[in-house]
DNA sequence: TGCATTTTTGACAATGATTGTCGTCTTAGT
DNA sequence: ACTAAGACGACAATCATTGTCAAAAATGCA
């Protein structure tokens, strides 16, 4: 059913990359750490390359006020904790928040129960 | 601090077109609604006024995949649970996870918080 | 290995919601 | 009314993301 995708210079590039960071990054932030790593790698590529590694699970995304962020997937369920000015991110769980909505959700009826949770912040780093 | 916002009649007109609708509104239908209704208000002006109206709490605001949705606000802070079927949205406020948010983002040093957080599920009537 | 076939690439244009600009018009207050 | 602070709106600008499409690379097969 899926398509296989074809192994290219441009998506080993983008996965490496992406195994040596931690934190999330644009897809232009991506597209410029390629170029100055000599990697050069066209923007749409970019893009590309991002959504169907997410689309595939491999990739977490975070979609912030006015762009997409995206990191190497972790392991387990979590949530962010994200500085508005910096990008900075950390990682939060909370145990709490997920009964919480399952139980809510179930009480409406609602079943294949998902939800999204960030929390947006400014660190102390880009603070007076 | 917080300059008064001004009677005019384009806010009137947003804010009684706003009270005669139940469900979630772009700011470019809000536009549309309103040049029908013969209470033409430019486009700029609505988005101001949507934000000024979201921002002193009469709103309540749903950030969708590539726009951002507004409606009349019921009560006070809450969130949306989604059915992924038929987009039917109750709404569902939580205490606990409002100052669970608030306590974690304080306990790594942040400020300014706000928070997003949707639930997505199937209902009831979009099951067999 | 050579060739056909299909996917991918990337430079560039296009999209489209939202925001900025700025001269003109309104409001609120005296 | 008169004035100063806001507000309006037509239009331009922004900017992340998506579309286009001919050229380039990858896969499969003989």
């Amino acid at each position: 059913m899926s398509t296989p995708l074809r192994a290219t210079r441009q998506r080993h590039a983008v996965a490496a990359l992406l195994a040596g960071l931690d934190d999330f990054r644009s897809a232009q932030q991506i597209h410029h750490l390629l170029r100055e790593a000599g990697e050069s790698v066209g923007l749409s590529t970019v893009y590309r390359t991002l959504q169907a590694m997410a689309d595939a699970g491999d990739l977490d995304v975070l979609k912030t006020e006015d762009e997409s962020l995206y990191r190497k997937c972790s392991t387990s369920h979590h949530h962010h904790l994200v500085c508005r000015g910096c990008n900075r991110t950390e990682e939060v769980d909370g145990p709490t928040v997920e009964r919480w909505a399952d139980r809510v959700a179930a009480e409406h009826g609602f079943t294949e129960i998902s939800h999204t949770l960030e929390i947006f912040g400014t660190c102390t780093g880009c603070r007076g």
